[in-house]
DNA sequence: AGCATATGTCAGTGTTGTTGACATTCCAAG
DNA sequence: CTTGGAATGTCAACAACACTGACATATGCT
């Protein structure tokens, strides 16, 4: 384990892609291509008041209008006092509404108004445009493998959360 | 543009890997893969007086010994006065060298000593054992695809800098 | 009634990024 | 040799986003 070179080789089998050369080239490619993702919309929002955790909130309630502060919380993985600063702002500029939990009124149920679809598609279009363009230059295979190692990669927190989004999404 | 299903159907062909639902399934397998990706070596980083960024500046001098300050500014994409600050902490702490350059000495370069290889083993090997695991479970054809996204997805910058890292590892 | 849950808020702190301004060192062109 | 520009370092101020800890309020459940 300190030879670096410990998880390939004298494997009979064609285990190269394991390599630790190789597992650094998916590191690096990972760091280098989250900048990618993150780019367009980044660029958008540093023209306004908001900034990255403006953009996923307004993503993931677009994604399930009508969830809970505490569903939000599980999915972005931050705390609520980050959260409520990011939320606070949205809902003082207009662009999410807060709603009282009829079944329980201690809950509060988040939406996007008009306003906030407007920017969420605009930062949506934006991301999705450079995703399109990967995704159509790779080819279907090449897609699946890649959604295949993003999930092998998440914590299992995390890849039900995203099983959740996934199923409710057709 | 507008309808949300622009991109998919009506086109004979099979482009159903191209549909907007399955570009928001991807959007959010990187988003949650993500921190996965960064989820070990934060922990580490979390109990020392250390970030990301260490990790970054630390990773790629590793990567590349002697390697300019200007180089390394290039390939983290932040400002030289964001990679000082983290710099300085490193070189402080004993972790990272500064040798004024030979041919022109208005370069600095930059070299891991042995703490500070002692630190990138640390960070690497928690990182590598995820990134490992999520490689065998996805198997070689998987991971082929997993890095021709990443790489499509990345800017024309990234693409030529990972390259250039990729290249000098054989 | 009493405890737990869901949410919001205040105060403080840390990491990482940004701009802008300025100093130093040194190569290279005139 | 002087001057301009490149590479680097440093200082100050600031913003975004995360954290912890403490506390308040309203509500639900037993």
């Amino acid at each position: 384990m300190a030879d670096g070179r410990s998880s390939s080789a004298q494997s009979g089998e064609n285990l190269l892609f394991l390599t630790d050369e190789q597992l650094r080239q998916g590191i690096e490619a990972m760091f280098f291509a989250y900048r990618g993702f993150t780019a367009d919309p980044d660029r958008i929002l540093s023209d306004m008041a908001y900034g990255r955790a403006h953009h996923r909130a307004v993503h993931f309630i677009n994604r399930a209008p009508g969830t809970t502060v505490n569903n939000l919380l599980n999915i972005l993985g931050v705390t609520k006092q980050s959260l409520n600063r990011v939320l606070r702002t949205l809902i003082e500029d207009g662009l999410v509404e807060s709603k009282v939990g009829k079944a329980d009124k201690r809950e509060r149920h988040l939406f996007l108004t008009t306003e906030g679809q407007a920017l969420e598609q605009k930062l949506s279009d934006a991301q999705r445009a450079r995703i399109r363009m990967a995704f159509r230059d790779a080819g279907p295979e090449a897609v699946a493998g890649f959604r295949t190692v993003l999930e092998a990669m998440m914590d299992r927190d995390m890849r039900t959360a995203y099983a959740r989004l996934k199923d409710s999404g057709t």
